[in-house]
Order: structure tokens, then sequence, then C-alpha cells
DNA sequence: ATGTTTATTATGTCTACACATAAGGAGTCG
DNA sequence: CGACTCCTTATGTGTAGACATAATAAACAT
């Protein structure tokens, strides 16, 4: 015989976590290991696998970790009760949220302020007295429609540069990326009736449901930035899983 | 000397991975890796930090994970330019919810019915003609003040047994989640206008902006129920990191 | 019975090594 | 110049083995 024949080992079958992983989902939501089941340990399951406790370890970490299993030293691996408890969503800048649809993407200043930053926003961003702050009326459109008005505060004081900035060709948000380092977050989502602005700009009849995200940026314990995103009529903000 | 004196190796100094990852967010977050900077390899990093590349790459990872890196054969590791582009909800029973802030959680049937489909969830849950549901509508209070209005549709033909169910005493979200197994789910957050519903049990006026979020479940391609949970004035999710 | 220590055990993580794979870049050829 | 191949390189993932740690269960003492 040639020795050509030991080339048969190609296609190497190495199971790898994925699969495990896939089908320890299966198991868990088609299968026989239904909500609160204990599974069997890591090196019963490597063995019953075929794989090395390495990897059986990091399917079901990642399992885990995806919100359906909860794993507890000594006392093993359990099939969690209520299925999942958290929701992702994905916050592209909207430049990339518009294109992905294949509409054209267009951005407008509105308007641009410097001034002294009002009580409520004060208190809001942890502001002391006589702070100045750069306020931005911006709006972003999907073919030529209007998509999203984002009113901005910028502390002019953590972030001076703002106030030599002329937001007309590039948004502050795309601008704001690129110069603030990594920093604090803070999310909500809310519906508010709609203002004078958002009537303007954006389409919606006077008190009509508008939905906005408002987001709050630190950095090093100062408040950056607070803006507030309001979206035209209808909008949903959709994960799936 | 006694030999006792070979115990000075405790505290063995074993840099773990999160220790790793605290120190790389460090430097990404005040440190000398600005947004869009292109981090050393794996190999010259864990020779940096006295771990072993098992360990470098698993802090890489996980910090990778958090939105911090994009990582990529050959080209390397790079800080993200744009922080952070998601945002994680935690989405507890209403319940857990209300209990947590301390006050006391009481839960009550509004109405049951079992009928025919309306076309638009037929079209919504994919259900065929003549398909059977149950519709639920019931209130979540925080201290005996209305929380949360859930109106509920149920697939009789996916789940039978809640026909033969009556909600009085626990919760559809309770039974469903003890009584269906893991399932495909789409959450959406979106702003309506109270409708006459709202305004009886939730206390809102008619067209005032309510936060609602919807959730469809689905098991094995099957539309299992659809829920639309509206809540209470001045409602906001929100999530920090 | 109740509180405390001790042993056991399943997961958590580290190491060293090897091979797989994607993708940038150089070189080649038309 | 463009399209192609091939090489190189950084990350991706697999293995085996060892020790760490948390949490239960058993043994023990009060």
């Amino acid at each position: 015989m040639p020795d050509t024949v030991r080339i048969e080992t190609a296609k190497a079958e190495t199971t790898t976590f994925r699969e495990v992983m896939a089908e320890i989902i299966q198991r868990i939501t088609e299968g026989p290991w239904g909500p609160g089941s204990l599974l069997p340990g890591e090196v019963e399951l490597a063995e019953e696998f075929g794989v090395s406790r390495t990897t059986m370890n990091r399917a079901l970490r990642e399992v885990s970790e995806l919100g359906f299993l909860d794993r507890k030293r000594k006392a093993g691996t359990r099939v969690r009760m209520a299925p999942i408890r958290q929701a992702r969503f994905e916050m592209p800048l909207v430049r990339a949220e518009i294109e992905k649809t294949g509409a054209a993407y267009r951005y407008q200043l509105v308007s641009r302020d410097v001034i002294l930053a009002p009580d409520w926003l004060r208190e809001r961003m942890r502001l002391k007295a006589r702070a100045r702050v750069v306020h931005l009326l911006c709006l972003h459109f999907a073919d030529g429609v209007a998509f999203q008005l984002e009113d901005r505060w910028i502390n002019a004081q953590a972030l001076p540069l703002a106030t030599e900035q002329d937001f007309s060709a590039v948004g502050p948000n795309e601008w704001l990326v690129a110069t603030v380092p990594f920093s604090e977050v803070e999310i909500s989502f809310l519906a508010q009736a709609a203002d004078a602005q958002m009537v303007a700009h954006l389409g919606h009849a006077p008190g009509d449901p508008v939905f906005c995200s408002e987001r709050a940026t630190w950095w090093q314990n100062a408040a950056v930035t607070l803006v507030t995103l309001a979206h035209r009529r209808g909008y949903r903000m959709t994960t799936r899983y």
C-alpha cells in the first residue's frame, strides 16, 4: 500500500466549542434538559462529547452568558427557570443606522448657542453655578426625510474645544466620538409628548407621543455631554434573540 | 534555619485575566491607548504582563466583548472609535422590578377572553385563519398604585392549557415562564398614545405619551404569545455602564 | 439540637504547546 | 494597471494537566 493512504485523516472532525454550544442549547430548548434541571458535570459531558474539559467549560460558560444556564461551584450547572432576562440593543451612530437601510444620509445643524447652563441642566449634569454649555440642535435625514432630532448639551468647561467648533459640517456625535476618550454612560428610553421643536422639524402633531433616547456621558466624574434623540413617528427600537 | 521559611511563597501573585482586563481598560480609558490605536500583539503583551498567551487572549477577548476593542486576524487588535455601541437592559419580571424598590407588589386580572384572533393579530403572530387566542388584560401594582398594564395574547393552539387556566391568582407572565420552554423572542420599545384602557387603568390622560414594550415569543416557529406592557407616566428604562 | 470544623466536589482559571484560519502584503503574470 | 497566487502574521481555538476556590455535605464538638 502506498503511504498516501495516511492522508485519509483529512476533515479532522475536531468538535468546536460552538458545535458543543449548539448541541447544549438544543438539548435545553427542545431536548431533555428542561427548566431547572441539573446538567451532568463538565468532566462527564466532556467525555460524552469527545472534547477536553477546557472546551466543554468554554461552551458551558458561553451558553450561561447567553442566559440559559446558571453555574455555581460545587452546586453544578442548572438550566435557568426564567429564559433570558436581558435585552441587548445595538445603538449605532445615526449615520450607520440610516445608511444600513440603503437610504441616503444627510446632516443639518439647526442651531448652536453657547450659554449659561439652565438650572435643570446644572442639576442633571452636576455642573457648578454659572457653568457654560454649548447647546446644539441637529437634524438627521434619511432620503431627505427627517429621521431624528438631536438636542445636545456639551459641558464647555470639560471640553473647551467644543466652543470653537462650528458643527455645520460634521455632527457633534461623530466629533465627540473622535475627541472624547471612553467614558461612563447612562442611557434611558422614554416616551415624550412632542414639543415645539419636534413639531417643527420632525413633522409630529403637538402632543404626539415621541420615542426618545437620552444619553448622558461622563469622563472622570465630570459630565461631558447630555443628548436627547427624538425619533420620527412610529419609530421602534427592536431586538431579537 | 527551620524549613518553615519555605512558606514565604504565600500570596502567589498569580496575575488573573481579570486584573489584565482591568489594566487594559485603564490604558484605553485613561492611558496611552486612545481611540483607533493599534495594540501590540498577544504574544508581546503576554510577555509584558507576565502571563501566558491563553490568558492574555481571554482578557483581550472579554474586553472586546465589552465593546472596547475590535479584533481581526492578521490585522491585530484596535481600540474602537465609537466607545460602546450596545446597551444592555435587564428585563426582570414586573414583580421583581417592583419588589426591588421596596414597594409591595399586587397583581390583578382585569379581563380574560377566549376569542378568534383579529386580523392584525393573525398577521402579527402568523396564525392561520380562525385561530383561537386567549386575550388577557392584567394590572401590576406597586404599593397600590398601578404600575404597568399588561395586554397579552396567547396562541390557544400552541398552548391549549392556557384556555383552561384562569389567571386570577397568578399572572400569565409567571405562568408562561414556568410552562413554556425556552424560545425565540423579539422585543420592541415604542411610544404610544394612551388609549381607553390605559386611561382607565393607568391614570393617563387620553393621548398621553406612554412608554410601551412589546414582546413576541416563539417556540419552534410557532407564535406562543404577544404582550404589550404599558408603563405608568414618566417611566424610563435606564441602563448605566 | 445547634454551631463549627473538615472533607469533598464541581466549577474557575492558569500554563504550555500546537494547529487552524483569516486577511494583509509581496510578488508574479497577463 | 489589475488579477492572481503564495507567504506571513495575528488572532482563534483545541489539548492535557495542574492548582484555586466556593459551596455543599459530612463529621464533629458543644
